[in-house]
DNA sequence: GTGAAAGCGCTAACAG
DNA sequence: CTGTTAGCGCTTTCAC
């Protein structure tokens, strides 16, 4: 046969109505046994599939979720999107999932895809260049559940689940500070990643308690690339007050970090110590194996689509949005173990 | 307003007809400036998203393609992954991304949903579990175009991207032998997986060339965890005729060996020298840096784009299908260099 | 230029 | 138990 096979065929070979195939399809009552049998037994042998699209447009619910992430090149993501996709299916909600490769264009054109009908909520983490979130109140507005997870905004009102960056940060340092460091930089990521910014408060916090004053000078900003990092590091250590304590933002660019060190015969964890956030299994493969504050990455993805599907299974009722911060687990490793 | 905008809704507002609506949306000829402008203005102030759904139903084409990969935590399949996106969209089409963890349940699953109308062809790699085929071919049947890439069966006719992976084991075999490696190991994937025994027979050609015996004590097919990696590598040492050299599957796994060599003081690569598959990132930051080769990522990605909408633009027209071998580029790091 | 009508594949009353 | 009818939102002839 040249075209899908449709509930018209079925009914037309069984000499029966269309609603008569549907019912029998959709395992209704009212319906007579061996009619039921004819029909299940004819759409096995065709090999019938139900169209999708017919039915959530009349149903106007597709039972699909969108979810947006910067890239799924990152450990990070790929592992909350799992999370996210076993939770969806064990709710009876498919994924629609799509990254923005940390492009704002890009983040727009995919809400806008997604948002023609396709999904019934959507799960979002913002895109490096985000700034401006007209495109999200606008979903918004148009009464589509919309959930942050990780790179959020404090522009907008909305479900998020979020982890407490500030006292992950806190604590990371005050670990540093406990283990003999004086003179602690942060290597940081843009400055519009709110995740960045908020661990920044967090060091601050941990400098300020031990009585250390800031210095502009150890607070560099990267732009997430590995090579960046490396060149950053060498520039830390060409001040004349060099830092023996570097919290990096992430683990990727510890990595780089780790380069620059090696090059210039610094040794970890004995003149310079370290400790970065995400816990990946890099962390537990380099040497010296790095310190890392580990996120709750199955967690995350549950709540979120807790949240989301909470929003959409109680549409219109107007219910407020929740916040989930959740705590975050510091893994010491030889980057920053004290072995002096 | 409390539901999605439509046609209607702005016909109604303008007093016109609904096939008015839609000539001005869609920039069609035969329609009066004012009309059209009265309507663009109108939809932009109300925000209006065409339904895909309606659009697709009528049109019996969703403008979307659907990948299916095992796991979006590898780093080959979400780089290839990202290259099959750009070129997707830059050939005006959508993606339906979906992981199957490795199960052929989910591998079912993610054919099925997919195939309800919802793309118009698949971008496959199969699941490790995937042993029956009939999923597939069922949905050739019902005329939905499908590509292979990576991992791949024997057993069905389609369009292919893949690498030449008898050559690469090959030569990162021969590469062993001419730094000197007398005997030399094979840990190789699941039995199961075609490119671990595609990778086997390259192994095996390298050895009788050079006229070594195989040894079936030196060929272990693991379930991809570095742990059992680790450990299998323990066995190895354990031989009477202990391996002066190590093919690995996956550079994952080679994390594993070298944790175990490292625990066995066996140095890297004076006593075993080691060379792996895919050329991940990672392996340039550990230490001993690893060799492996490297596959052209983006070519597949690009390559499973171009025979996935070749087969849909020419669809009824039985075009033969199309297999594309890509070659690869072994990167030689510290893990196999000649030190001594 | 514009409108009326049919239909994409399916579901959901409502009769009978 | 089954069929008829209307309609989801949109496109597409075919008239006027």
């Amino acid at each position: 046969m040249r075209h899908q096979v449709t509930i018209k065929d079925i009914a037309k070979q069984l000499n029966v109505s269309v609603a008569t195939v549907s019912r029998a399809l959709r395992d209704l009552p009212d319906i007579h046994p061996d009619t039921k049998k004819a029909v299940l037994d004819l759409a096995a042998e065709w090999d019938y599939q139900p169209n999708v699209l017919a039915t959530s447009l009349v149903k106007s619910k597709t039972k699909t979720l969108g979810v947006i992430v910067p890239d799924l090149g990152y450990y990070f993501f790929s592992t909350v999107v799992k999370a996210i996709e076993e939770a969806a299916i064990a709710a009876g909600y498919s994924l629609l999932i799509t990254q923005t490769q940390e492009s704002y264009e890009r983040e727009l054109t995919n809400i806008q895809n997604l948002s023609r009908g396709q999904v019934e909520g959507i799960i979002i983490s913002l895109s490096r260049e985000t700034m401006n979130l007209d495109h999200l109140t606008r979903l918004q507005r148009r009464g589509i559940p919309l959930v942050f997870f990780d790179r959020d905004s404090d522009e907008i009102v909305a479900s998020k689940v979020m982890v407490d960056n500030e006292q992950s940060a806190y604590e990371a340092v005050k670990h540093l500070l406990d283990s003999g460091c004086k003179r602690i930089a942060f290597l940081a990521g843009p400055k519009s990643v709110s995740v960045s910014n908020q661990r920044r408060l967090g060091y601050l916090r941990a400098l300020s308690e031990a009585g250390i004053e800031e210095d502009p000078a150890l607070i560099i900003h990267s732009d997430y690339f590995q090579d960046t990092a490396t060149q950053q590091t060498h520039d830390l250590m060409q001040l004349s007050q060099k830092p023996d304590g570097i919290l990096v933002v992430s683990d990727r660019l510890a990595l780089g970090v780790l380069v620059a060190l090696r090059e210039l015969k610094i040794s970890v964890p004995e003149q310079v110590k370290i400790v970065s956030f995400n816990n990946e299994p890099i962390c537990s493969v380099v040497s010296p194996s790095i310190s890392s504050v580990a996120q709750p990455l199955e967690e995350i993805g549950r709540l979120a689509i807790e949240l989301l599907i909470d929003q959409i299974e109680h549409k219109g009722e107007d219910i407020p949005a929740r916040v989930e911060v959740l705590k975050t687990n510091l893994v010491v490793r030889e980057s920053s173990s004290n072995k002096g």
